[in-house]
RNA sequence: GCCCGCGUGGUGGAAUGGUAGACACAGGGGACUUAAAAUCCCCAGCCCCUGGUGGCGUGCGAGUUCGAGUCUCGCCGCGGGCACCA
């Protein structure tokens, strides 16, 4: 006999598959259709193994749809534009546009011998530009409508590159490549209006039933949405425009403990105060030091200027609470000025001991032991929804929670005319300036006459120019000779192009739109979008939980409003399955500057737990770490198919590990992979031939099989394609061990291939094909399980004693709860542990377990 | 620092609040073989023990429950995100 020979059948299947157009996407009204995607990826170079573990989970959905009589779109594209090609070009001198298409041409070649049941037709790359010409003229759209516009937002700037650099370019507050401080510089930058959307956004999360919670309260974390007091300080003798201090704040009720205003350094008071004076532009400009994050702004050291400025108290005009330049307050929040309330906010406490203000609790435990805020450096901060007693509040009960003093604060503000509660949200308007070459650019001209005009839609693409050279730091667009000059679409005067291009998130925020009619003239056509949108399954990265999907939600939106999709895509992604990350150790070592520098696993020698380079070096081994092409730590699965085939790649990814949950990749265990589907084909091979009467094991071994076929459906039903494997491998087994004849093994076999059929295709067909079945095993109708042959007569109950398992009766499945209590005492455990007495509670879970209290 | 997760044998992991460890990997033993490979069969949480109807056991500590890996609270450890990595 021969034997299982993957290199042989998965190209005469693919090619099998080619021929009849098995995955092209195709409507029609006589089937319900269905749409799987899973998060394109970056074409970094290489596949890697967390990429093979996301398309298999969306292909076998494709395919296990497909055989469920769906018209099934299952696209595949890249997220193309990004900073690590322009980093390429620098590094390497070539331009980023031959590095990306040269990568993704790599990429796809590697992904097509997985034999994904993908519709090639549809690919595109973000960086062509027919998709980003369209998604120029969304962009023209979106400003028509009022959804983008321009304002100032900082950067990170690097004062020796004189560039703007990404956070990741950011280490330790200073440059990557010059080693500089950064600074917190403002530029003027497009946005999109998502604010606008909050409250929607927030609220549109309740629908989403198929989203997993915990990615729905990350992003309604992220929205925001906070209760407040606005109001004002006044100022005593404030410069001349500055009586008025402008305040946001969520604890109004802490106000009676105020000792402090803290402005941001680029508040307007701040501004005018720098211009005065040189102590304040000097303490702005080292407040400017650092990152732009909100973590680095938190755990940066916090600093205050005093002005000498002071604002008085709006409830006790002798009170005058003096007002600080603060470097942890930026002016993108609120109003770029708070008050602090040491007593009851950590940060406010420790800046406050550090400038020696007053710290005035306003509320204390209802009882126990309380060290004040003053003398244990620790700020009283208990859950807003804790009872706590009041010493210094307005008008409101001793007793109360913080939220009902919440309300009542703004309440008694209102009513005494000092500010009045509002609704705010934390999401801010999304920036999607960026200064670089490799990304979508921004479609406006700027004119002397006539100020920022947008460019004509006939005029599109806007196209990047090729002849562009990285040598030097800074955007190529904006030392190009020629590329800017252009005429002003208005009044033909000449014009400078804009030269920033846009965030990569912008073309992954509408991708998944274009996938259902990528050439369209324009950014959608509504005939297909109003068919195969919405997505049905979404599959994705749990690192893409906020951003990504929460750009996403608000694209489909602002597209629904400018006529590109219906309105039932103002939520784009019915259902989302977020996958674990594969990860690996990341093994550095420093360089002379004390920088890292990342080295492959294959560069790696492990020995007693240590990693040592070629060399002898001995390397740090950071454990379990998201695998990043900057970390150097991605695992290469070529090496894997080509040793054991797809089909043992696509299976090992999927055993074992539960899909949601991240796995630390590990080489061994694909060759036991690769054993077990040898196993299965030899089995098909063997019971094709056989020609053994029917026995009396035919009925156990066909309950088996409807056992299995009713296991795995709801295994890949939920995601649980670790749990369907594992019931595979039990099946395999008892059909190994079967003593039935030829046709019941036969009918277990073919519906083993196809159960495997979405995880193992080529080898599913092979067996298909050997069994004799029917066309394609990819276009068989999915088995059915047949509810009469997966009851049992009889169910073995457990019996516990005080919780603990004593022992065990098998009993008729519907046995009545009485005669099961009869039966239970009476067994030689229970008896002996009840010494004669009467049990004190006897519980029966029907079917599932007895437990005898004692 | 803030938000969200995760933690079960040597390993990956299974388990609608109901027999903890399914299924597999690595390991041990055996069959077949001149031998090996391949294949097949058996064993296997830890501890004590000749034997068990024994003790312990799901990161740690409490709690709710007849019953907790699962629910609640507090810790510890690890991971993801923090708006210019994608």
């Amino acid at each position: 006999m021969s034997r299982y020979d993957p290199a042989a059948i998965e190209p005469k299947w693919q090619a099998a598959w080619e021929e009849a157009q098995t995955f092209k996407a195709v409507r029609s009204d006589d089937k319900p259709k269905y749409y799987v995607l899973e998060m394109f990826p970056y074409p970094s170079g290489r596949i890697h193994i967390g990429h093979v573990r996301n398309y298999t989970m969306g292909d076998v959905i494709a395919r296990y749809k497909l055989s469920n009589g769906f018209n099934v779109l299952h696209p595949m594209g890249f997220d193309a534009f990004g900073m690590p090609a322009e980093n390429a070009a620098m590094a390497s001198g070539g331009h980023p546009k031959d590095w990306t298409y040269s990568n993704i041409e790599t990429m796809v070649g590697q992904m097509k011998p997985l034999g994904f049941g993908l519709d090639w037709s549809r690919m595109f790359a973000t960086c062509d530009p027919e998709y980003y010409g369209q998604q120029q003229a969304l962009f023209l759209d979106f400003l028509e409508k009022g959804l983008v516009y321009r304002k100032n937002a900082v950067v990170n700037w690097d004062p020796v590159d004189m560039t703007v650099l990404a956070n990741e370019q950011v280490i330790d507050g200073k440059g990557w490549r010059s080693g500089a401080e950064v600074e917190r510089r403002e530029l003027t930058q497009w946005f999109f209006k998502i604010s606008d959307y909050s409250a929607e956004l927030l609220e549109a999360l309740d629908g989403l039933d198929d989203w997993p919670a915990k990615v729905k309260l990350m992003q309604a974390n992220w929205i925001g949405q906070s209760r407040g007091l606005q109001f004002a300080f006044s100022t005593v003798d404030g410069p001349s425009g500055f009586d008025r201090i402008e305040v946001y704040t969520t604890r109004p009720d802490t106000l009676m403990g105020a000792s402090f205003v803290g402005i941001s350094p680029d508040h307007p008071l701040a501004r005018a105060l720098e211009r005065e004076s040189e102590d304040v532009a000097e303490f702005c400009a080292r407040a400017r030091k650092g990152g732009t994050t909100e973590e680095a702004l938190e755990k940066a050291e916090k600093l205050g200027f005093d002005t000498g400025i002071t604002v008085r108290h709006p409830f006790d005009t002798a009170w005058e609470l003096p007002v600080y330049i603060a470097n942890f307050i930026l002016m993108d929040y609120g109003t770029g000025a708070i008050f602090g309330c040491p007593a009851h906010d950590q940060r406010d406490l420790d800046f406050a001991r550090k400038y020696d203000l007053p710290v005035l609790s306003t509320f204390v435990p209802l009882s126990g032991e309380h060290a004040l805020p003053e003398d244990s450096g620790i700020a009283y901060v208990p859950p807003k929804s804790e009872k706590v007693r009041w010493t210094r509040a307005f008008d409101w009960t001793e007793e109360a929670t913080g939220d009902e003093a919440i309300e009542a604060a703004i309440g008694f503000c209102e009513k005494n005319g000092v500010g009045q509660g509002v609704t705010k949200f934390r999401l801010r308007d999304w920036g999607l300036s960026r200064q670089r070459y490799w990304g979508c650019p921004i479609p406006v001209v700027h004119c002397a006459a006539c100020g920022v005009v947008p460019e004509k839609k006939e005029n599109l693409p806007v196209r990047l120019p090729d002849d562009v050279t990285f040598d030097v730091p800074g955007n190529p667009l904006d030392r190009h000779p020629t590329w800017r000059d252009c005429t002003c679409p208005k009044c033909g005067a000449p014009a400078k192009r804009e030269t920033d291009t846009m965030d990569t998130f912008v073309d992954s925020s509408w991708y998944f739109a274009r996938f259902t009619a990528p050439h369209a003239a324009t950014p959608t056509d509504m005939a297909e979008a109003e068919y195969w949108m919405n997505v049905d399954q979404y599959i994705g990265g749990i690192e893409h939980a906020i951003l990504h999907l929460l750009y996403s939600r608000f694209f489909a939106r602002a597209m629904n409003i400018c006529g590109h999709l219906p309105a039932k895509s103002r939520e784009p992604f019915d259902a989302l399955f977020t996958q674990g990350m594969v990860t690996h150790a990341i093994y550095q070592t420093k360089d002379a500057n004390g920088r890292p520098v990342y080295h492959y696993p294959e560069d790696v020698e492990l020995r007693d737990g240590k990693g040592f380079l070629k060399d002898g070096t001995e390397v740090e081994i950071i454990p379990s770490a998201k695998m990043s092409k900057s970390k150097n730590n991605v695992v290469d699965p070529v090496k894997i198919i080509e040793t054991y085939g797809a089909d043992t790649a696509r299976w090992f990814v999927l055993s074992d590990s539960p899909p949601e949950r991240d796995v630390e990749w590990t080489a061994a265990g694909a060759e036991a992979a690769n054993r077990h589907l040898g196993r299965v084909w030899r089995l098909c091979a063997e019971i094709a031939e056989s020609d053994a009467p029917s026995t009396n094991e035919d009925e156990p071994l066909l309950r088996e099989m409807h056992k299995a076929i009713h296991d795995v459906t709801m295994g890949v039903d939920s995601f649980g394609f670790n749990a369907a494997i594992a019931k595979l491998y039990a099946f395999t087994n008892a059909l190994s061990k079967s003593r039935a004849g030829a046709d019941a093994k036969r009918q277990a076999a073919r519906v083993l291939a196809q159960l495997m059929s979405p995880m193992t295709p080529h080898l599913a067909e092979d067996c298909w094909q050997m069994l004799g079945g029917e066309g394609l095993i990819a276009n068989a109708p999915w088995p059915k399980a047949d509810p009469a042959m997966l009851v049992e007569d009889t169910v073995v109950l457990p019996i516990q004693v005080n919780g603990k398992r004593r022992g065990e009766i098998e009993v008729p499945r519907d046995l009545s709860k009485e005669e099961v209590e009869k039966r239970v005492l009476t067994h030689e455990a229970v008896v002996k542990l009840l010494e004669g007495g009467q049990p004190k509670k006897l519980i029966v879970v029907p079917g599932r377990i007895v437990n005898v209290v004692v």
